[in-house]
DNA sequence: TCGATTTAGTAAAACGGTTTAGTAAAAATA
DNA sequence: TATTTTTACTAAACCGTTTTACTAAATCGA
């Protein structure tokens, strides 16, 4: 049994497909069809269940009510809790998500980029990596509506959610000074992200001015398509050099740093102190202990759906920066 | 600038947009469009970087290259983690995940499942709670290409690809009463699910074939809109009652309990056991000790995505059912 | 009672593609 | 040279909606 189309409804009902399509859309009244005929043609769509074609419906209006949610990784646990805020938020807007995740690779970014264009995604929702501005250039000057989170890129003007990166770093690495740390190592995914790198500055500029000298061989760079293992090789380099504090730009580096720390270091847990940028609830009994600068996803997913409607709505181009204020956790 | 259709790119160059067309779908040669307007097509389409509209193809080929993935959370690291499997296996077959979280209600699995096959998607992943089985029936008897992972039902006949979950969390709780576990407590979400039933099952089964009296009051359930607070109470009930171990039926409620037993009942850390259904990598050191039941996500993703491809291409009805061995990981 | 208005509807175009069923001209064959 | 075949292309229908522009009949107002 094919599914029914208003055609055949219309057939069925010695109706026309216009009086049909007007009685579904609550327009019976605005287009003066009679009480009698909607109540028989509703009656009658809810027997057979009638669903319509919403691809259909989507071409006609040039809506899809979809929206494309492209980040690094969907299963990273802060783009995964931003991702379900924003879906409910959405819904209950009638609009749904449509997901990407890029691996910080600028090939899969404009891959998937194209593909929810094409799909004539109402608007997109992106921490991007911005390693390429060509593709984002051209949506911007074709007005496509986007709004832009947790990264940024200083020569693209956009709609930006973002927390102080640099400031909020640089606060949380000043405290564990203030405990006395004094040899300092960072460990980062990819430093061309831009977000990342301020977060990196932050961590320089609370050593200088507790005049710290920066050692570069301390500064570790981790391989975003082996984490585990890299984070591993890594924090042992760091834990060769007895640094007595280290930093980290992400979440995930932060957690695999714990788990290689009680497997492979556990003599010096005591001594080590974390800052992780975003935080996890393990980090509120884990060792070592962690200092976090927890961003305010429910605020970053309201602000994100809010200004995309904004922008969905606005004829006029916008370009608006909301700055939020991450709350330092400390853990010292 | 408004976006070239291929009627435009017709007009502008000279030719029918059924030429057009067929070039485009490379049909060229099949359907005798000569080299030289092959190449003044496809060089004209580069220089205005035509985007094909997805949605009209869509609407005439009753196909959209789209799949639902339902699950109850997709901010649940295990959900996440293999819907990002799943992303990834799809995206080489040129399909594309759109989301729904159903909180374990049928109101909104309902809702969204509508939303799904009105949206058209050519197919559905789905983790379903099960509660009722009217929408689930329905679609199975249009055929509707769906593919069932994590969660059964007894009454519904489906493809799934499960893990046997009975049996191993009859096997993990029987290692912690090797250890010596006498008064073993359980904490789960909502038992309406009948694959969390199971597992509770397994539970029962291990202590009634070790002879330990089952006693239903230590069996708690957790409210699943609370759960950081329910976790906590539900676990205090249970230190109360000094049990030595606590089964945790995912993994959800396991690092809570974990959380609050670091935070509330620090010094009852050495002398309890944990027996956690779903993996997480914090169980490799944290405290308690967490005896758990590894789902193999990978397989999952990958067996789900073959019978969806499977059920699509098929036009008889098949049934798969797929049981997976879970790998035990001992921690005691 | 006659023209104007309202009521109750409909036909057809449109959205942007794909596909079927063609056609006219050129080339091949007899 | 007449017929057939091949080449190169196109008109129009179609997918399932929405929407514009229309009409015929009924009702209203003076």
């Amino acid at each position: 049994m094919k599914k029914k189309s208003i055609k055949d409804i219309a057939q069925e009902l010695g109706y026309s497909k216009t009086t049909v399509s007007f009685v579904l859309n609550n327009k019976g009244d605005e287009k003066n069809i009679s009480k009698k005929t909607q109540e028989k043609i509703l009656a009658y769509v809810r027997e057979v269940n009638y669903q319509p074609n919403q691809i259909a419906k989507s071409l006609k209006k040039g809506k899809t009510n979809t929206i494309g949610y492209l980040v690094p990784d969907i299963s990273n646990p802060f783009y995964a809790k931003i991702g379900r805020l924003i879906e409910d938020l959405l819904a209950d807007k009638g609009y749904h998500l449509i997901i990407g995740s890029t691996d910080e690779t600028q090939e899969k970014e404009d891959l998937l980029l194209n593909m929810f264009v094409n799909r004539q995604v109402d608007g997109l929702i992106l921490a991007s990596s911005f390693e390429n501005l060509g593709m984002l250039n051209t949506l911007t000057s074709q007005r496509f509506p986007m709004v832009f989170f947790d990264r940024e890129h200083p020569d693209f003007l956009g709609n930006y959610i973002l927390v102080e990166n640099k400031k909020a770093m640089k606060n949380a690495v000043q405290k564990v000074i203030q405990q006395g740390a004094k040899k300092i190592g960072l460990l980062s995914i990819t430093p061309n992200v831009y977000s990342l790198k301020l977060r990196i500055d932050g961590y320089r500029e609370a050593l200088s001015d507790s005049n710290i000298h920066i050692e570069d061989r301390l500064i570790r760079i981790v391989d975003n398509n082996n984490l585990k293992e890299s984070t591993k090789a890594q924090l042992q380099y760091l834990m060769e050099e007895q640094v007595d504090a280290v930093v980290f730009t992400n979440n995930q580096i932060t957690a695999q740093a714990i788990w290689a720390m009680n497997i492979f270091h556990k003599e010096k847990i005591e001594n080590v102190k974390f800052v992780s940028f975003d935080n996890l609830d393990l980090f509120d009994y884990s060792k070592p202990k962690v200092t976090s600068v927890a961003q305010p996803i429910e605020k970053i997913a309201n602000y994100t759906v809010d200004i995309l409607e904004e922008v969905m709505n606005e004829k006029e181009r916008i370009s608006k920066r909301i700055v939020l204020e991450p709350k330092l956790i400390e853990r010292l």
